[in-house]
Order: C-alpha cells, then sequence, then structure tokens
DNA sequence: TCTGGGGTCCTTTTCCTT
DNA sequence: TCTGAAGGAAAAGGACCC
C-alpha cells in the first residue's frame, strides 16, 4: 500500500465581492455608505456612465444618485460596511432601506464588470491550480491535492500564493478555507473573513465544527433549520448525535441520511471542472401589479420581451431547449410554474413565445400578478440539437417543428401583443 | 412604498403506457 | 372491456444558493 496524497481541497470566497468591484471604479466612495442594487433600468440612467469626457475616478461624489431619490421596487443586493452601520443589508426592500439611511449612495448591479473581475480572478487561480470548480461569480472550489506545494502547512502555503497573485492582479481580497472535502472547506473559509485562511483536519472536526450553527451547513437553509431545532438540534454536534432513526422519521431517507453524514463532516463530492447549464431563464417584477384582463396589453408586451431575451441569451451562448416554461408571481407572493416540452429543439423567440402561451394557459390568472418570467430548460449544446433534429428527420419521424407551428398559429394569444 | 434575478437539485404529483 | 399494478416522463412545487 502506498501513502496516498492527502485529500485537501479549498474553498475560495472573495470578500464583499460587487462592492469591491465598484470601490475599484469610485474609489472616491471609499468609507461611504454604498449601497448596490435595485431595479437597474432607473438607476442604470441615474449614473451617468454615458459621459466619456470624465474618467469614473473623478465624479464628483455629489453626483452619485442618492438612496433617498430612489422610487420603484428593489431590493439591497449588497451594502458596504459604512452603510451596513445605520441597520441596511442584503435582501432588505430599498424603501425601507431609504428610511434607515437615506444619504447612501446607490449604484446598479453591474453584472458586466463583476463577471469581468470574476474571469480575471479564475484564470490566476487555474494558472496555480488547474483543477477548479465554479460556484458562481465570487467562489470557487480548488483540488490541492495534486499541485505541488499543496500539502505544504496542510494547504496553507498555496492557499497564501493565490491570495497574493489574486490581489497583486486585481486589488482584491478573498478568504481560503482548506479541509478533506468541499463540506468542510466552505465552512472553513468563513472562518477568517476577510482576506483569512484557515486549514481543517480531520481530527479538528469535534472542536471547529461541531460548536456551529447547523444553518452553517451548506444545504441547510432557514426551512431545515427550523425543522432542527423544533428538535431541540442547535449544533452541528448536536447533529451528528441524533439518533439516525428520528431523522429519518423528520426528513425521509435521503435528507437524513446526508444530513448525519455532513455532521460528521463526510462528503465525497468531487471538484468538477466543468459543467452544462440546466436552464435559462428572464423574469420581471413589475413596477406595479398588473391584472391578466385589465393589463393584457402591458402584459403581452413584456411576455414577449422576455421570451425574446431568452432566445437571445440561449443563441449568444449556443445552447437550445426544448421545455418551455412560465413563472408567476402573484400580489400575495405565492408562485405559480406551468412547463410546456415541445417536439423539436429551439432558441427561438416565436417558437418560446407560442409554447410559453401553452403553459400559460394552464395557470391559474384570477389575481394580479407581480412578476412574470420565462425559463427554457432541457437544454443541449445547438450543434447537439441540430445533429438530433436531423437524426430524427432521417429516421422518418414526423416533421414535428411544422405540426407545432401550425397548431400554434391556430391558438389565440393570451396577452395581446402590442 | 417590505420582499430581485438567475440558477440547481430534489420530491411529489400527475399522466400516460404497458 | 374493465381493473389494477408498475414504471417512466413530464409537470409542479419547494428549498437552497449566490
Amino acid at each position: 500500500m502506498t501513502d496516498l496524497p492527502l485529500r485537501r481541497i479549498a474553498h475560495l470566497d472573495m470578500d464583499a465581492f460587487y462592492a469591491s468591484v465598484e470601490l475599484l471604479r469610485y474609489p472616491q466612495l471609499k468609507g461611504l455608505p454604498v449601497v448596490i442594487g435595485g431595479g437597474r433600468r432607473k438607476a442604470d440612467e441615474d449614473l451617468m456612465l454615458g459621459d466619456t469626457s470624465r474618467a469614473l475616478h473623478e465624479i464628483p461624489v455629489a453626483e452619485f444618485p442618492l438612496l433617498r431619490d430612489y422610487t420603484g421596487r428593489g431590493v439591497i443586493t449588497t451594502a458596504t460596511y459604512a452603510a451596513r452601520q445605520f441597520g441596511v443589508g442584503s435582501a432588505m426592500g430599498l424603501m425601507k432601506a431609504a428610511q434607515l439611511c437615506p444619504q447612501a449612495v446607490l449604484l446598479p448591479v453591474d453584472f458586466a464588470q463583476y463577471r469581468h473581475y470574476s474571469q480575471r480572478f479564475k484564470a490566476i487561480i487555474t494558472d496555480i491550480a488547474p483543477v477548479m470548480e465554479n460556484r458562481g461569480v465570487d467562489e470557487v472550489y480548488i483540488d490541492f491535492t495534486e499541485v505541488p506545494g499543496g500539502q505544504r502547512e496542510g494547504g496553507r502555503v498555496l492557499a497564501r500564493l493565490i491570495q497574493k497573485a489574486i490581489f497583486e492582479d486585481t486589488g482584491l481580497t478573498c478568504s481560503v478555507g482548506v479541509a478533506p472535502n468541499k463540506l468542510l472547506a466552505k465552512m472553513a473559509s468563513e472562518f477568517n473573513k476577510p482576506k483569512g485562511i484557515s486549514v481543517v483536519m480531520d481530527e479538528d472536526l469535534q472542536s471547529a465544527i461541531w460548536p456551529l450553527a447547523c444553518r452553517k451547513i451548506n444545504g441547510i437553509g432557514p426551512k431545515a433549520d427550523a425543522r432542527l431545532q423544533a428538535l431541540g438540534i442547535h449544533t452541528i454536534g448536536q447533529l451528528a448525535a441524533a439518533e439516525p432513526a428520528l431523522l429519518a422519521q423528520h426528513f425521509g431517507p435521503r435528507t437524513s441520511a446526508w444530513l448525519h453524514a455532513a455532521a460528521h463532516g463526510r462528503d465525497n463530492s468531487a471538484v468538477h471542472t466543468s459543467s452544462e447549464p440546466v436552464s435559462m431563464s428572464r423574469e420581471t417584477t413589475f413596477d406595479r401589479d398588473l391584472h391578466a384582463v385589465r393589463d393584457r396589453a402591458a402584459l403581452g408586451a413584456v411576455f414577449t420581451r422576455l421570451c425574446e431575451q431568452v432566445a437571445a441569451d440561449l443563441q449568444r451562448k449556443g445552447y437550445m431547449g426544448r421545455t418551455i416554461g412560465v413563472k408567476l408571481r402573484f400580489a400575495d407572493f405565492r408562485i405559480a410554474t406551468r412547463d410546456h416540452t415541445i417536439g423539436a429543439y429551439t432558441d427561438q423567440a416565436t417558437t418560446i413565445r407560442q409554447a410559453a402561451g401553452q403553459a400559460l394557459k394552464r395557470a391559474p390568472l384570477d389575481q394580479r400578478l407581480r412578476l412574470l418570467g420565462v425559463r427554457v430548460g432541457g437544454l443541449l449544446p445547438a450543434a447537439e440539437a441540430v445533429a438530433l433534429a436531423a437524426g430524427t428527420r432521417t429516421a422518418g419521424s414526423a416533421a414535428t417543428q411544422d405540426e407545432h407551428n401550425s397548431d400554434a398559429a391556430q391558438q389565440a394569444p393570451l396577452f395581446s401583443d402590442i
């Protein structure tokens, strides 16, 4: 038996990523309360980014839009520390935040910028450690196990190297946790924020993990936590000690087995270096709740626009799908979804619009709508979808696309298009 | 003037076919 | 022809995450 290298998995989390990127662009806002979020339309217009006669860092602070001037729906995506001191924070409604801190600068969410910096810091990581899994725009898992130096000080040396390389290239800081698996690495990365490095070994489970709240386990959200609390289980240690039969009774066989393994720090999942999207969607919340009949025209226009946006997303990214769905959020925040699967893969707005219209017909529309969304799932890379269609055609199946089109053409659209 | 948008995954229900 | 079982796919909902 040869000694296998110790499995060393890192979780890297950028520190206050969106806010930090904005402060790189607008250093004049450093130390001021800044809130990022809101309906993007209004905020985009308010920010005078179109003025190219001066650099971004030269824009006087007095010209930035303030939270007190914002009208409309929306929530805070993130806030700087200076703003948090006033009690505002993520997911808070902007109107409520404006009462708490009206003088805060309000910046729109600028995903293009965050994506740009995201690609930069990820490229730096893969130069050093190629086995990296994307977990959204500001987080990754990295497998240190086989990387030269990845075992030194349990991974701390390599973590330090990556932190330094990212900071030198982008000016951004991050926190890293290194552990035997993804589950523990994710928890470890939160131990020392910001700019922290935490190394967890198997033998640290009882001292470092078991005292933590169950909610710290990635996958235990507010609902599961409340159910655990009701059973008198508050910490991960208590969860580890819980009777498996009791957990199975309340959570079912699969979830209870997972809970038990997680509490004991066990997680065999691999670091996946690539993944294919499963669905793409667009949704929008209206400025005011809309009525299916009275606001027909407005709804129809939004509906069509969402379909066009999803189609454009699919085409730009090179995917086609055949399960088209709609999502409705009613005035009382209840959500309904309806799906409709069509015969042929598509990335065309008109086809998506027709199929989504079919799905929408089955949805209850007696209440005012707060949000409307359109989703395309069952995705395949466009080349594969086209090859598949060619294969089924030569195999002699009916021209499902034509059938579908003529069928849909006879259906009156639910929302009239204007 | 509470409560965004874009995803993934899992469970349960429903429907269809054999 | 009816009935029930079984299994799979699709649909619907929910929890969770960033």
